[in-house]
DNA sequence: TACAAATTGATACTTGCTATCAACACAATA
DNA sequence: TATTGTGTTGATAGCAAGTATCAATTTGTA
């Protein structure tokens, strides 16, 4: 919320309900989702803060090829994540080597690098997950 | 055309004229465009098409954040991607180090990876683009 | 408290894409 | 050659993610 003030923006009951339930869904949400959980808020607010939170740098969205994307709070403002195949949960990855391989990509490359994005597509393994159709329980 | 061909799908007039355009169309093209360029082929056609190169593996399509998906043919079946924030122009490129990479983070991250995608976001810097805002003409 | 500016929510709309389905193309077979 | 079955097509309608509009409401500040 933090950064939403320093930058002039209001702190308000949509955009604060917003961060929440999204801090609370660490593995992601999509927009429509979010909308269903927060009937209080209206479904252009939704992705008006949406929108707002990714300007800001506090927010990522993941496209899921063939689904709906998924929006999920970043930390540390760099994107890299990985996406289960199977159940959709993502998660955001660190590895030091990154920034260096990223510095590489520029050095490399002849046009200038303003941005990136890693994703990786992985298979969770989880016997539990709910949302694994592997597990048949839903 | 032989990928096609190999997996048991007809080589048929619609598809060989989707695949031309695109072979022309190097820096990629969106599925509306497509549509425009190709009026003889039915809507339902091109994204059909699209998504069946897709599944053959010989085409890419890319997330240009705010924007269209960018189709692209790509070569390698690897899908690392320079897309120009100004213009919009997307590229392949191509580097020895990015297959030993993506191998590290398989042995750093703790789920069994199944894809990668990495995109560079790169401002092409060319003032006779026609297509970069910068350039003002248009 | 009062005001101006920012924000909201309802609504309609745009857009990328898919489902449906009758018509068609084509290859194999009778 | 006629038939049959399967794959493919295009028109249409529909879905879902996201945006534009605009009057009503909220918020920070005087």
């Amino acid at each position: 919320m933090a950064a939403i003030e320093e930058r002039g923006y209001r702190i308000t009951v949509p955009r604060v309900t917003i961060a929440t339930l999204l801090e609370q869904k660490r593995d992601g949400i999509t927009a429509n989702a979010l909308c269903e959980e927060l009937p209080t808020v209206g479904r252009a607010t939704v992705f008006r803060t949406l929108k707002l939170f990714l300007e800001v740098g506090v927010l990522c969205k993941l496209d899921t090829t063939g689904g709906a994307p998924i929006y999920s709070l970043c930390e540390t403002g760099r994107h890299h994540h990985s996406v289960c195949v199977m159940c959709g949960a993502a998660e955001e990855f660190g590895m030091a080597t990154i920034e260096r391989v990223m510095r590489a990509f520029g050095d490399e490359v002849p046009e200038r690098v303003v941005g990136h994005r890693i994703e990786l597509y992985v298979d969770c393994l989880d016997a539990d997950c709910k949302n694994c159709p592997r597990n048949g329980r839903n």
